[in-house]
DNA sequence: CGATACATGTAAGTAATACTTACATGCGGT
DNA sequence: ACCGCATGTAAGTATTACTTACATGTATCG
């Protein structure tokens, strides 16, 4: 995500070393005070007060103020792409991937509020952030799904009649919609329910099975 | 939604009469700058030189300049929701309704982008907006839709075995996703493919249907 | 060892902008 | 003719994101 001055190692990304702790003060800053309030309404005084930096430092080391809330996504992301991939390790088939998907990425939301905030709430209205390193990791994500979905089809698991990537639209809007009411208001979320009804919904459909003879 | 002063008729709403035209003429500029700008990159003294207005008259008229914002997605709610009940006249069952709602939704948001930017983009991010009378009328939309996969599950045309309130939150996710992306991008959408897709996938659900002798 | 280059940190300043306030004007009703 | 009130106007203010010019510490290199 290189900020102004790219450094030799550390990739650009907060890795915690190498960067200058202001740096790292401020995006702590920044997740702190979104855990109370929201993006437009925190000022660049409070982040830097937060932080005990100066506020001309957010301007060194990120673009402006939403290149800091860039930045804190950005962050998360990489954590929840880690985390994203463990997982699928003991998951043999795409519908099985998908069910892990649907569950970590709700877990993620839940235990990591801040993070859906900014995802389903502070980034989408700035259009700067579609040409941002962050967007491209979250379109990354997306394409990850996409290709768990083709598998799916090329092994007879899921349906070819439908375009993987409107399949994958349906997945990821389950998954926000599943879960932006409880991160506006601050409820709580039962991960395996809300995961195992919305993957119920997902594989077999809103239609009543009608009743045929014997099952399958 | 009366601004400050609750005048007798018209109940509030830009219904176009009574309404002072300063008024009617600053909904209109806010509207029309949003074709093309996000709302935070549009000054109130754009807005009142585009309206030809003096621009303390957005703050005589209503609360703020989100205030004008939520007026002008009330309008457009209120458009949408005839529009729809016009609809529903020639759809007997449950399933029949809510395809008739998919695609008369994602054709609103085809044929009315400022609509779908407002609604998608630019209200969530502002903890005020969940207070508003706006947000009222989008909630009352989502009970409709709740009602319709109620009397679904009662007719034995929708599962029961999950609670209508998700089957609603996939349904509306599922649009979401469906348009989101054409809509910050501004891409056509094909209404009548889309909208079928969608409902497909959400009534017969993701899985390949398993090669069973012979169908229903 | 001293000097230089450079990253990090600081403080004061500026332009823009959302919102306010106090005042003018036109008009309908009595 | 006059009063009340809704509508419209102009100038002002406080906040705030962002800039610029300067100070300090530290590691590198002659």
């Amino acid at each position: 995500m290189g900020s102004t001055t790219t450094k030799k190692g550390a990739s650009g990304s907060t890795g915690k070393s190498n960067l200058p702790p202001a740096r790292l003060k401020l995006a702590a800053a920044m997740r702190q005070l979104l855990r109370t309030k929201d993006f437009n309404s925190i000022t660049t005084a409070e982040i830097s007060r937060t932080a005990g930096a100066n506020e001309a430092l957010i301007y060194r080391y990120f673009k402006d103020k939403r290149g800091l809330l860039h930045q804190v996504l950005y962050d998360y992301l990489l954590e929840f792409h880690s985390e994203i991939q463990n997982e699928f390790k003991a998951a043999p088939g795409a519908l099985d991937k998908l069910r892990c998907l649907v569950r970590a990425h709700i877990r993620m939301y839940d235990s990591n509020r801040v993070f859906a905030k900014i995802l389903l709430l502070e980034v989408r209205n700035y259009p700067g952030y579609f040409e941002s390193a962050t967007y491209r990791l979250v379109k990354n994500y997306g394409k990850m799904v996409t290709e768990i979905v083709r598998e799916g089809v090329a092994s007879g698991e899921i349906r070819g009649d439908i375009p993987p990537f409107r399949i994958r639209d349906l997945i990821l809007g389950g998954i926000e919609h599943f879960c932006i009411s409880a991160v506006i208001f601050s409820h709580e979320i039962s991960v395996a329910a809300t995961a195992g009804q919305l993957c119920d919904l997902l594989f077999k459909g809103i239609e009543a099975v009608p009743k045929t003879g014997r099952g399958v």
